[in-house]
DNA sequence: TGCAAAACGTCAATGAATGCAAAATTGCAT
DNA sequence: ATGCAATTTTGCATTCATTGACGTTTTGCA
């Protein structure tokens, strides 16, 4: 299957990505809300009604590489080391999907762009967080698998535990404009505030 | 300001309310998508036109207590005793801001068959987890104004740890069919996870 | 080459959301 | 009671996302 697209699967391919590229380019030039579903669809040569079979939705195009990230992150899960401890794991899980670029050139290229973009849009805030609710549920199934010694409650609560804190934190961090190095500590530090609990915070003087 | 109303605002409130009423039993007896605005305006016998200028939008009208929630939720963390454990306040403020009932007698009457709604509808999850997001950014100023040991980061995590291993073992809950009383113990077990830390979950055989 | 499936495009319709200016209501002062 | 000013409500037009139905074109394969 890999090594053999076909004219049709490669052409399709190539619809999309011009799609995603012509869409994150407007977005950037004339800003989300102003950049119509049809303009979108005309920088790929391809009819509006088109745009709808390669994408759900005009925010959808946003998060093209969700699905990626999530099946990488539920790869390294599966390889989990017999004994090794949930923690150690879920660090693994967080620094090499969420932080690292996909494979895919072209979600590197958009990366800090997209970012702000979505930070600016609140239907595609929405739409993210919508999307990794639906991702940790996914990654509790797959820590519920493979880690027998966790039922499915403590699964999610590890997930939710732990993705709830990064995501605050970061918008924390982008609300008051901290520079990505900053971001980047307090992330490290949620992390380990998710893993050690509350109760390891400081206490009142 | 309580003590005088006047006609004009009485008026608003009436309609405000029966906007809400004629929504919820519309979503209830067709289902969200086949119910439009018009249609909800209709019951509460004012144009179209009007609904916009009570609710930003058609899936706004169904978190209509959200804002009085979070004032609560504020209010507890403001209250805090000089000392008191973070863990321990923010038990206080699930408790009482998330099961409690809110005053309205309105928000009691349509509690289950709203939450039902919500998880049926793609939309109403996007927007709702939009709204607790942007509730948790709130919650995490009030903790750390509360908490003067704790930083602005600090406070994130602890806020979006606590929250987001709830919301998920929630969901993992209803995904799997359990019974509220089931989901209301998992929901115990998740504060204790998000306070204990995740090393405390169970080790491997 | 020729057929069946997959993709695309056209057309039309629905419904949310918004801006605008006119019409109706209400609060208040005279 | 009357009238003015502020606030609300409304009707109307418009934009745009999204979807369904259906005909046309392409592509994969026998």
């Amino acid at each position: 299957m890999t090594s053999d697209p076909g004219l049709r699967q490669r052409k399709k391919m190539r619809t999309r990505q011009a799609l995603i590229e012509g869409a994150l380019r407007l977005f950037a030039e004339k800003g989300y809300d102003q950049t119509t579903v049809a303009e979108i669809a005309a920088t790929a040569d391809v009819a509006t009604r088109t745009f709808f079979s390669y994408f759900d939705s005009k925010d959808d195009i946003v998060f093209f590489d969700d699905r990626s990230r999530l099946e990488r992150a539920v790869e390294i899960i599966g390889e989990r080391q017999p004994g090794e401890p949930v923690a150690d794991l879920l660090r693994r899980v967080i620094d090499q999907s969420v932080f690292a670029d996909t494979d895919s050139e072209l979600a590197r290229k958009v990366g800090p762009a997209r970012t702000r973009l979505i930070a600016s849009v609140p239907a595609l805030q929405a739409r993210e967080l919508h999307l990794l609710f639906d991702i940790q549920l996914q990654l509790t199934e797959a820590l519920h698998l493979a880690c027998p010694e966790l039922d499915l409650v403590e699964a999610a609560a590890a997930v939710g535990s732990l993705v709830g804190a990064i995501k605050v934190v970061v918008a924390a961090c982008q609300k008051r404009g901290n520079r990505p190095e900053q971001t980047y500590k307090a992330v490290q530090r949620a992390t380990d505030i998710a893993i050690d609990g509350l109760n390891s915070l400081p206490r009142p003087a």
